[in-house]
DNA sequence: GAACGATGCGGAGGTATTCTCCGGTTTGCC
DNA sequence: GGCAAACCGGAGAATACCTCCGCATCGTTC
């Protein structure tokens, strides 16, 4: 559609391959050290200076928001994938919940950008992070109307949820069960008690109706 | 027992004058800056050098352990409050868990560090957080003798969901009502279907069984 | 009350980090 | 081949955390 090159004059390829090379090596670094490694490392081993660093991504959002682009379109994979093949919304909703923690959780220190993300308006995280809420409200109004999730409960409320649920999955006394446990407390936390008598440790059964 | 001043030379009046000083403006500055903001800054508005600050408090971590000291006893005061005038451990556990958010929200930022104390033994803001570890155990070890929560829940999991719901509700989407749901889901995350039919919005009915 | 030793004071400054500015170079287009 | 636009990269400004050390101040002792 836009790909017409009217008043773009094309983009030079070494920028474009800086770009990318850039990419790599942030994935590899912030994987590594956590999201709050230091920027100028990332240029220093990328091989360039600052300033092409910044030219690229003018701060350290800009640069995450790349970074989680490829998985944003992973995400967005799953929802259409569980919208398709799981039909019990209860289930539907616990099952995207738990991609978005994973989601939050794709870098240490990860939910704590989001987080602040979330107050600024134009930040490129704060979109991404929009599209996720509006996506649960769908999950959640479809659980609701089966009186499956609470009718008090609204969507950011929960994606606030599962950020925290994440924030707190990255502490280092935070082992493997409590952030099994920090799960299913989320999850008996918006469900009804007449939805499914699953309480706490069913470990996300895949019962797809196929 | 200890105030014989047997090889400590009485601490000199000026510096207790200053460091009391220090607390004074140090809990003001937080309060509107949140706990993130310079230190440096709350060395000027003290009117005192950064050496001089950092003589009392060798890092941001001491400065806001010994800020949180009054608090910590007026939480330790709530526990025996509760232990003694809520015999229902079920609201015991609650009221507990509400008081603990609150405690973790007394400045803006504050659950950030006290996540990151957690993970180094020897920092005095993780020796407090240890403390009300063990105190959310015993409420919740005897709401769990009850059957009122949860037998798969541990007391450093409830502790990290407080930390969490004050976390998340520092963010600026969340609102009050945000703050209420977010406690509520925390709560029928332990309790157990059988305990008191309260799912979501009482306020804290006060009911002390005198 | 005066001198002395221990203790506290405070600012200069080292190190680290974020981000900007600008001269020199490379690239794409004509 | 030449030109203008875009890009590169490092020097460096701004800020923050924290340390070091000469000097001042306090408490004690004579």
């Amino acid at each position: 559609m836009e790909e017409a090159p009217i008043g773009t004059r094309k983009p030079r390829l070494d920028a474009e391959r800086n770009r990318s090379h850039i990419l790599d090596v942030a994935e590899q670094y912030f994987s590594e050290q956590g999201v709050a490694g230091s920027m100028d490392a990332i240029a220093k081993r990328a091989g360039i200076g600052p300033g092409t660093l910044y030219r690229h991504f003018p701060n350290r959002e800009a640069l995450l928001a790349a970074l989680l682009q490829a998985r944003n379109e992973a995400l967005e994979g799953r929802r259409t994938a569980i919208e398709h093949e799981v039909s019990d919304a209860t289930e539907a909703l616990a099952l995207w919940l738990d991609a978005l923690i994973e989601w939050v959780t794709a870098f240490d220190g990860l939910p704590e950008p989001l987080r602040a993300a979330l107050s600024e308006e134009g930040s490129p995280l704060a979109l991404t992070c929009q599209g996720f809420i509006t996506t649960t409200e769908c999950f959640l109004r479809a659980a609701q109307e089966e009186g499956a999730a609470l009718p008090g409960v609204r969507g950011r409320d929960l994606f606030l949820s599962a950020l925290a649920t994440g924030w707190a999955s990255g502490a280092a006394m935070a082992d493997e069960s409590s952030a099994r446990s920090l799960r299913a407390m989320m999850r008996s936390g918006w469900a009804t008690r007449a939805s499914g008598e699953a309480p706490a440790d069913r470990p996300t059964p895949e019962s797809a109706p196929e």
